[in-house]
DNA sequence: ACTTTTGTTAACCATTTGGTTAAACTATAT
DNA sequence: ATATAGTTTAACCAAATGGTTAACAAAAGT
């Protein structure tokens, strides 16, 4: 009656969710076929059904793990309270290790929050479960007071710091080409982007 | 036998335009429907593969506009001749008022560059026709040189600058919802990054 | 053993979707 | 005015696509 941790279930529900996830988050919502999804699960397609009732069921199953693993470092560095600076660092260099696992994210993610941005936003944050920016931005506020920091609109350090850490994976096929990179040659550059993009923004706003 | 002119004709097509850059650019590609298309033009869904061969082609000549919308600052900023810092404000204040005024744009170049890198690439910019990011970046080398900005690998200049830029636009339902922004509020913060995020380089690596 | 539940498939169905056809309509040239 | 070339439409078509059904197989419960 109840679910039954049979072997033989276990690996085709996964088999199903590994596939959707490989399809879904190169394709995109709009982009997937259901029957892609079963040949690379290798299964019948009405199997998909079985185990999710369609189409969207499917895709939220994945997409909600996907944004969950995207955002939540954005509400840890508004919450946690360590120094500034050191905030900076981990968060730059937490989120580019993530990326650097699944380079495919920041598309992913994007895409689908401006397809419905409303749906997208309700469902990654519960209506009421947002972070609060407060912490952060009267931290930076703190530091200018201080007279460690220069004068700076908190939101726009934000900004700058999300900016500058995921943008290059959005860019990267205008970069590569552009700048004649290798993809060695900018994993390198990313990487490198772990201290450079911290030192870059301290240096702006350090007195 | 030769197309004519007529008022008539032009305006069809011109509608079917209008329509095709409205669907293609909120929906993208995969998201798009001919018959929204027809239908957002106000017309006949066979009248527009009568002026436009298929989707596929409809699609390029929009895509190419846009593209070509998006892009060729960039390759301005290479091959310019004035000052790094000046060139820097030109670059951002420009491509700010460029997406401003179209918004959909870095969503919709970004998504169909990562649908198909290699297409895209050759499409934008010819096999042969690629900007020579030598000059901005001998630039910025002179720069060092002359002892008055810090030693930073260019790259990563260009990258945060043009990352500094696009992206607030990229994750727009994302910094309203966090930071509690209206869209006035947003477009408010946005103007003031044509000063802030030159400000914020420059700041960074001045000497 | 055999009944019931769960898992899996091939074949099928309905809708959507890109695209075509043939006919009708409009403007223009003769 | 009428023939002609260009424009527009309603109706249609075929393929793609999401989803269902019915039958069968494998496990689990008794």
């Amino acid at each position: 009656m109840v679910k039954k941790n049979k072997i033989k279930n276990i690996s085709a529900e996964e088999k199903i969710l590994a596939a959707a996830h490989k399809v879904f988050t190169t394709k995109g919502m709009n982009g997937a076929r259901m029957q892609d999804i079963a040949d690379e699960a290798g299964i019948n397609k009405a199997l998909l059904h079985y185990y999710f009732k369609d189409k969207d069921k499917l895709f939220e199953t994945i997409f909600v793990v996907e944004a969950q693993r995207f955002f939540p470092k954005i509400t840890m560095i508004f919450q946690s309270d360590a120094p500034l600076f050191e905030k900076i660092e981990n968060f730059v260099s937490e989120y580019i290790d993530e990326m650097q696992e699944n380079p495919y994210l920041p598309w992913f993610v994007i895409n689908e929050m401006n397809r419905d941005p409303e749906k997208f936003m309700d469902k990654v944050w519960g209506k009421e479960n947002l972070p609060k920016p407060a912490r952060f931005l009267e931290q930076i506020e703190e530091e200018i007071k201080a007279g460690r920091i220069k004068r700076i609109n908190p939101i726009h350090l934000f900004m700058n710091m999300i900016s500058m850490t995921i943008f290059p994976f959005l860019g990267k096929p205008m970069f590569v080409r552009n700048l004649r990179l290798s993809d060695k040659q900018f994993n390198e550059i990313i990487e490198q982007r772990k201290k450079e993009i911290p030192k870059f923004i301290i240096d702006s706003i350090k007195k």
